[in-house]
DNA sequence: TTTCGTTCTTGTCATTTGGAAAGAATAATA
DNA sequence: TATTATTCTTTCCAAATGACAAGAACGAAA
């Protein structure tokens, strides 16, 4: 194990002691996803997750229309895991999908419970995850509501430029809740 | 402490032990809200939180407008807590009002994380609880993007009767994203 | 019961957004 | 380079929803 391994930015010095660190880090196995590969497919039950070292995803749902709705995109330093298959197990009713190579850290269910049960850091730490990733739901639930299209874009430009340059416009668009072609109005009607 | 407790209908003899039943539950404090009162304002730290036994609660944000969005309704047997601030320790930034007289049970942090870190079940119950707002909000944002507004009141009216039953039609309007005008032709259309 | 305040309904009109389809631009491949 | 596929833009029109304002219904309190 290097002295700069990419996971010691995750589990870091500041919240793990050195012991933990490389105990944590052990269990991970790198992983490289080639591009336009899937992570997980929907009905699939999730017992690993992954933690992306480079590359970028999107995970989308199929609505009943059979349209891909975009949920949600993850780049470096991303958890790409489906909270409620992992640990409720139910199957998941996404898709993940690579849209470059990717190189990420993979960790299998059992080993998690090990970790989770064994070190109280490492709990403490999953736990502020989840609920980061619940409180930035929850904020996209509010600014769907609150705000119109173009500035839900706007939003988005400012908070999350990697998606923008990353992501197609039809990936954005269901991802903002609106069709491609006013994405491509909105776009129009920044640029004047 | 009786043999019907409340808390044993959440902490139930299913997922724990006796012993750690009682224990749990020893820390819990039981207390009345008064109708209109707040359980968490704006601005304030959580450093507890609650389980409704009977009652109803609404949870509301201000939009930059000024306007009161609902973020959320509480009803028998669910946690009442701002997960963010309550584990992130930020701020809340939204209301929790009782609509009626609300009875319920108060654990604060300290003994929370007393029983996180000495209880397994205890955590596993607190994650999955989590992760079931977690997919909870979740689904709210699908439906936000793939629903129309008529649909939106439908599915809420399918799946959560009592809200509908105890909410106003504007706190349920800005709960769904819609204006009151609009959910009340809404109705007028699905009565005829 | 009367009054007052709140909530809900209704009407009119404006705005936002969507649907469908055609064309332009771009990228991918032979 | 020529060809094809994909993505993005544009146009026209329709549908959904919002804004505002007036009035009706309802409930609380004097």
């Amino acid at each position: 194990m290097t002295s700069n391994h990419f996971l010691k930015n995750i589990y870091s010095e500041e919240n793990f002691s050195k012991a933990e660190q490389e105990e944590i880090i052990s269990y991970f196995k790198k992983t490289t996803i080639e591009k336009d590969t899937f992570l997980y497919k929907e009905g699939q039950y999730l017992d690993y997750f992954y933690i992306l070292e480079k590359g970028f995803v999107r995970s989308y749902a199929i609505d009943f229309n059979g349209k891909e709705i975009t949920t949600e995109f993850y780049s470096n330093h991303s958890i790409v895991i489906d909270w409620g298959s992992f640990f409720l197990k139910n199957p998941t009713q996404e898709f993940y999908q690579a849209s470059v190579e990717t190189i990420c850290w993979k960790l299998n269910f059992d080993d998690f419970q090990k970790l989770f049960h064994s070190i109280k850091n490492f709990r403490e730490n999953g736990r502020k995850t989840l609920t980061g990733n619940y409180v930035q739901m929850k904020n996209k639930n509010l600014l769907l509501i609150t705000e119109n299209a173009k500035e839900r874009y706007l939003h988005l430009l400012k908070t999350r430029p990697e998606v923008i340059q990353n992501a197609s416009l039809k990936h954005i668009a269901t991802y903002l809740g609106i069709t491609d072609t006013s994405l491509s109005r909105i776009r129009k009607e920044i640029s004047l």
